[in-house]
DNA sequence: TTCAATACCTAGACGGACAAGGCAATGGAG
DNA sequence: CTCCATTGCCTTGTCCGTCTAGGTATTGAA
């Protein structure tokens, strides 16, 4: 895939994943992947750093857990994260609307 | 608009218009805002190295010509071009196929 | 013992969109 | 005539998110 057309949408999608419930980084990573049917396959050099940032922002909360011998770093979505979360998924319809406008609705529309 | 989601998507906006038949750097951007009904704004610095990028790669080949006393640099879409425009729209088409899947098709699909 | 999988992290490189600047011609408002 | 919006092209430098590639550590199976 091309990884240009990341750029913006990797913070909603951990949002939105974080958002059905807790869970941590190498977790999410697996559940994009197969939510979007292999067709995302996060980066660790993407997936902490974005972490980083939501949690900075105050949109996600962590604790630290242990199971089997695993340290995990868990991430719950806080109010702001879900209302952040409603704005990007906002911003990502009107943005893809806004592509196939321009690829014109006649050529995507019908599979779509 | 958040701009970083263009990331990728502009050269193929650009294509698609130049497809539709010979255009100009200022015309495309005008074009590209009323087919998304005014979500794009091209800025001139995107748009230029977009189209010189395009240019360099021959998937657009250009001709100067000069009406009404103003000079504009027209471009045609080459084969090539043709190909990776494509290209890009199928990568397109897989790469929202993806962030849908991962939102959960429940939750856009009806409006879409 | 070795290696895949799990689980976290970081430094640095890369590259495209942006802001802000420049140049030049037209044509209408004042 | 003068000003300025519009048309039309271009470039420099900044910004910042993604990736590559590296590191650490545990578990459990081969």
């Amino acid at each position: 895939m091309d990884s240009r057309l990341l750029w913006g949408t990797v913070e909603m999608l951990i949002l939105e994943v974080v958002a059905q419930g807790p869970t941590y980084g190498y977790e999410i990573s697996q559940t994009v992947g197969e939510r979007s049917r292999g067709y995302f396959d996060l980066k660790e050099g993407s997936l902490y750093p974005a972490l980083h940032r939501l949690e900075q922002q105050k949109l996600l909360t962590s604790f630290w857990d242990e199971v089997e011998g695993r340290r995990r770093k868990y991430y719950k979505l806080s109010v702001k994260g879900q209302t952040a979360l409603d704005a990007k998924k906002a911003a990502w319809k009107a943005f893809s609307q806004g592509v196939n406008g321009v690829l014109g609705a006649h050529v995507l529309a019908p599979g779509l």
